[in-house]
RNA sequence: GCCGAAGUGGCGGAACAGGCAGACGCGCACGACUCAAAAUCGUGUUCCGUGAGGAGUGAGGGUUCGAUUCCCUCCUUCGGCACCA
């Protein structure tokens, strides 16, 4: 009998409409099994499934396949981040609707999601742009508001002041900064925008207590966040000429704050620098200096932050004519402005410390200020500002600075350098500083001035302010008939009625708010709306929740680490606080996948022309092919350039699989050894593969099934089939398979007739007695280099494996007497002499 | 500049906890089958050397009987941040 041919255009639809009919992939509630919520990040609508997202999610399907046939409850979602600006952009353009372009995708999307044969349960999903989803996205939003946790203030956005818009920063184009649609340059613009409050979790997001997230991750998130130890210092400024008198603490307004990691210098500080944006700069400009200083500013609000911080950049600055009193001496020092410092860091305001801070080192020597060291080595002669080459940071004693001369100072931060503390409780005491922690991390900016996203639900009354829509007119909904104008100009505040309404406070006419919301808020809930889409009393059932959350294994990319991991995170504090969610983490375990390059090694895009469709190799290969190919052809987390040849070997494996399987069985009278070592191999196998699966080691998975199907032929060579170690092999080879490639599995076990469906058998049990090896083979090391090989019993002393190690190489011994016999069992005798 | 990750055959990669480097696969070579080719099957495939043997996991050093694995210095590539006060 010929074997059947392999055909998984048949088998992989005919299973998948079968687990749909059957509801195979259903997760229920059921308290007699232990959870496991496996979630992988959910894709945005683009048009069609990337070979990114197979990358992504087979193997995630795959993991939590094997976590369902190891007994848990698994639950593993999949849904749609359908907000955003391609499909709006799209419809500037092409006047299509991105509701129905999104829809048309998303119809696409799933279709092609379904072919991957994942176990994703669709009466789960959810679509971020569905009224449904993102009345609860508003109702959030109004949950962080009453909490006092959304705020309204001016932000500096970038604007193109042809399409009269504000622009993301994906919208801003080359080293010019021009605007993506019409090329003209950006300039910065104050908005009134929506903000939440994130810094206020900033200490609790630094700790990743009880989560397993990578290493990576959190440094990148500790990083982003850049928490500094410091001080705040009050300098009293002059902006009426003349009126300073440094003897008194400067009240409230009329003192500048600076912070500073080293107050500790603060006899140092010759000079102020202010950002240009400063909103002191214009009340401290003097007439003379105004015309000056309001050219400079020009030129600064043109450039980035970026741009201004361009490593070595030339020094440049302006004097303001004002001055400012330092608190410690009673210095009148004058103040400047320049770009190196940023009004989004800190205070916007520094004082500078040329003898001790490289920048402000380079900025006195170019301007001519003076320079005051205020401390140095221990034993050293003291340094002359007027002389010295360069900044000056290492340990030493405090000089120049009165009562505190003497007082060591090291390299460390905060009170844990004595200078630093001494210099603090002396500030404090006086009024004139406080012990201060500044961070890099900033508010969250929610505002979107465009259509394509979730309502702002927020409305404003001339005479009662900004107040929330009641919860009973959520959610506010987009408006269909809008018209697209190439004028960048949010077709919401175009719109000739939908912005009129009522204050909930007096009934009187308001205006809602027509920017949108940032699509980082749809993700940073999404999670909590698989518990339950249906769900129509709140954004999820309780009872949902307390059975699923938290999520058990979060997959996505790494790419996401700053951005959405930590807004998600927020969130869930946030929501915590207000007895929403429980716990401190909405997800216990993070693993990242890396990337799918072009076949040049670069990465995929439509310009370059080397994208691979998961379509074509679907229809080539089957399903189960490309999924065992991205499993095995690179390490998971590191990603590596596609390889249209290497899908062969896959492709291989998954007929080679079938035709063993299908093929007749011939009987034979095999020998004792050759069935043991049959399932010896059988459960080394599953002992890898169970580990392999443990640790996202996709690849090695693949790589031991090819190994253990490899032998499998020499054990049928060898007579090996029809014998109950053949079919245990049969069985064991086909639930390791299950979770990779399911559908080929599937068929096989029925083929077998074992009962429907392989997909909820259980894992088997690895047999450590049949995986031990009898004999094992030993390599003989004289002074590091293997000169033979010696086979002994597996439980040969070690006396006995020394005296026979000894004399295989007995002739690189040059008649000497070993020093040393080391034998490490199962594995080497190293000898030295 | 700072922080992080990674460097192993022609290629992707393997090596559980410091113990035989190169599993598995691609590619390539040779052979079988075929009129021929594809597919399939078999054999070989780190480099140098005919050989015995020698070298070898980015480079150099160290610890160790023994290092891809641990430590130090350096180089390269990638990612993040970047005048952060």
């Amino acid at each position: 009998m010929a074997p059947k041919a392999y055909t998984p255009k048949e088998i992989e639809p005919k299973w998948q409409e079968k687990w749909e009919a059957d509801g195979l992939y259903h997760s229920d509630i059921d308290e007699s099994k232990p959870k496991h919520y496996a979630l992988t990040m959910l894709p945005y609508p683009s048009g069609d499934l990337h070979i990114g997202h197979w990358y992504a999610m087979t193997p995630s399907d795959a993991r939590a396949r094997y976590m369902r046939m190891k007994g848990y409850n698994v639950l593993f979602p999949m849904g749609f981040d359908a907000f955003g600006l391609p499909a709006e952009n799209a419809a500037i353009k092409s006047g299509i609707h991105p509701m129905v372009r999104t829809r048309d995708n998303i119809v696409r999307m799933r279709k092609q999601l379904r072919s991957m044969g994942a176990m994703f349960d669709w009466r789960r999903e959810m679509v971020s742009c569905e009224p449904e989803y993102y009345k609860w996205t508003e109702w959030f939003f109004i949950q962080l508001y009453k909490k006092g946790l959304a705020y309204r203030k001016l932000s500096p956005v970038d604007f193109c002041p042809k399409c009269n818009t504000t622009l993301a920063r994906e919208q801003v184009w080359g080293d010019d900064r021009h605007c993506e649609r019409c090329s003209t340059p950006v300039i910065k613009k104050d908005l009134s925008q929506w903000f939440f409050q994130a810094t206020k979790y900033a200490d609790e997001l630094l700790s990743f207590e009880g989560i397993d997230w990578p290493e990576r991750v959190k440094t990148l998130q500790t990083n982003w966040i850049d928490r500094s130890e410091g001080a705040e210092v009050y300098f009293k400024v002059d902006w009426e000429n003349g009126k300073l008198d440094a003897s008194k603490v400067p009240e409230p307004d009329s003192r500048v704050t600076v912070f500073t990691t080293r107050p500790d210098t603060l006899f140092g500080a010759t000079f102020m620098v202010f950002s240009p944006e400063h909103p002191l700069v214009d009340k401290i400009t003097t007439a003379a200096q105004k015309e000056a200083v309001e050219a400079y500013k020009a030129q600064a609000a043109r450039q980035s932050d970026i741009q201004r911080g361009a490593v070595d950049k030339e020094k440049t600055g302006v004097f303001t004519g004002g001055y400012a009193i330092n608190p410690v001496n009673g210095a009148k020092i004058p103040i400047w402005i320049a770009d190196y410092v940023l009004m989004s860091y800190g205070t916007g305001a520094i004082m500078a410390v040329p003898a001790h801070d490289e920048r402000d080192f380079a900025f006195a020597r170019k301007f001519e200020l003076p320079i005051i060291p205020v401390f140095q080595a221990e034993g050293s002669p003291t340094p002359d500002g007027a002389t010295m080459e360069a900044a000056f940071i290492s340990d030493g004693v405090m000089i120049n600075s009165g009562h505190f001369n003497g007082t060591k100072v090291n390299t460390e931060k905060g009170r844990k350098n004595p200078a630093i503390a001494a210099m603090i409780d002396w500030l404090e005491k006086q009024g004139t500083g406080k012990e201060t922690v500044n961070y890099r991390y900033r508010d969250w900016l929610i505002s979107r001035q465009r259509y394509w996203g979730s309502p702002i639900p927020m409305i404003y009354c001339e005479t009662h302010g900004w107040n929330p829509v009641p919860d009973d007119q959520l959610p506010v909904t987009l408006p269909e008939d809008v018209e697209w104008k190439p004028t960048g100009e949010s077709p919401l505040k175009l719109h000739p009625t939908w912005s009129k309404t009522t204050c909930p406070v007096c009934g009187g006419p308001a205006t809602r708010e027509t920017d949108t919301m940032d699509t980082f808020m749809c993700s940073s809930w999404y999670h909590l709306r698989y518990l339950s889409p249906w769900y129509d009393q709140g954004p999820f059932d309780p009872a949902e929740y307390d059975y699923w959350m938290p999520v058990d294994t979060y997959t996505g990319g790494i790419e996401h680490a700053t951005m959405h991991l930590l807004y998600t995170r927020f969130f869930h504090k946030a929501l915590r606080d207000m007895g929403i969610t429980q716990g401190n983490e909405p997800m216990t375990q993070l693993r990242n996948q890396g990337m799918v390059l072009g076949e040049d090694n670069e990465k995929m895009s439509k310009s370059r022309g080397n994208v691979v469709a998961p379509d074509l190799l679907v229809a080539r290969y089957g399903a189960d092919t490309v999924r065992a190919y991205l499993m095995f052809f690179a390490r998971w987390e590191m990603g590596a350039p596609w390889d249209s040849q290497g899908i062969e070997g896959s492709a291989r494996w998954v007929r080679r699989t079938w035709t063993l399987f299908t093929d007749e069985v011939k009987n034979g009278s095999p020998t004792p050894e050759i069935l043991r070592a049959l399932r010896r191999k059988v459960h080394q196998t599953l002992k890898r593969v169970t580990r392999n699966f443990e640790q996202f080691e996709f690849n090695t998975i693949v790589s031991s099934l090819m190994e253990l199907l490899n032998e499998m032929y020499k054990a049928r060579e060898n007579g090996a089939a029809g014998s109950k170690e053949w079919s245990e092999a049969i069985d064991i080879y086909l639930r390791m398979m299950a979770p990779v490639a399911p559908h080929i599995a599937e068929e096989l076990w029925a083929e077998y007739g074992k009962p429907y469906s392989i997909h909820t058998q259980s894992w088997p049990k690895v047999d450590e007695e049949a995986a031990q090896e009898d004999e094992i083979t030993l390599a003989v090391q004289v002074n590091g280099k293997v000169r033979e090989r010696i086979t002994v019993a597996a439980d040969a002393s070690e006396d006995f494996i020394q005296a026979e190690a000894l004399k295989v190489v007995e002739r690189y011994l040059e008649g000497k007497t070993p020093k040393k016999v080391i034998v490490v069992k199962k594995s080497i005798v190293s000898v030295v002499i």
